[in-house]
DNA sequence: TTGTCTGCAAAACATTTGCATACTG
DNA sequence: CAGTATGCAAATGTTTTGCAGACAA
């Protein structure tokens, strides 16, 4: 158990480390959190599992560490849930996400599937699909 | 011009009668305005542009009006932008979404293609894909 | 008249900002 | 010591809720 945790948290500090990020304690617990609890978190989840083990620990510390991460390129920001955005560390591989509006969980979907509504996919029942792109159109293109 | 006003608002008043929603003034033009704006506005929008003509009209009202169209499927909420939902009146196309972080305007994106970050699209610079599926999971199928 | 729609005011909720204190190199 | 990280408190922005009056069938 201690040998598991000192190896997530190894992970995290060569993350860290590697985006140029001081891996401060704080910042440290917040990824390694990230990284192995594999449930897209959001801030509120992180502040309260973090919170019995580090009492000092803030909200604002929390939304600094997450909004310094998804800057540095660590973690990507999820706007599948409507109230809040939840974040995934997984940043490399081209991977889709199923949000199920009941349990509330993000579950990731490892083929880019051309599916459509109404179908199975890995035994969850699809009824919506969302795709979002975003990055600058081309008259804000022409304007720089 | 005055012919114009007359037939979007006939088209909203259609579409609200055929979803089984009675056709207020506040809702008519709400939902008129939604689709003859072609912008995907957020609430705030909605509230702006109206608010001239309409100088009763309440914030309460657009949440409430959006929320019940979302309801009975005449409209799609949109989470492509962070900070807002933002609204769809193409309930019936498989389309994707074109977010300009820049301008933060929504373009409507025909086909839905087979692409990746880095890539142009109808002359948008594409840095960022995201794929959400919403729907029920597999446990919570088996709960049911 | 009965139920629904509207809109004000207040609340709720996620997130950000200002600032003072505490670390760390 | 200098610069950065942390965290409290207050502010912000979006959305929801409670409730009372207005409207429509």
């Amino acid at each position: 158990m201690k040998q598991d945790i000192d190896n997530s948290r190894y992970r995290a500090q060569q993350v860290l480390v590697s985006a140029g990020i001081k891996p401060s304690f704080q910042r440290l617990m917040i990824l390694s959190f990230i990284m192995n609890a594999h449930i897209h978190p959001s801030a509120e989840e992180i502040f309260q599992n973090l919170k019995p083990e580090i009492p000092t620990l803030s909200r604002t510390t929390v939304y600094n560490t997450l909004n310094l991460l998804v800057e540095k390129g660590v973690l990507l920001p999820l706007t599948i849930s409507e109230h809040e955005t939840r974040y995934d560390p997984n940043t490399g591989s081209n991977h889709s996400h199923f949000f199920c509006h009941h349990c509330e969980r993000i579950f990731d979907i490892q083929e880019v599937p051309a599916c459509v509504a109404g179908q199975e996919l890995e035994g969850h029942l699809v009824e919506n699909v969302r795709l979002y792109l975003t990055g600058v159109c081309r008259e804000c293109r022409s304007k720089e």
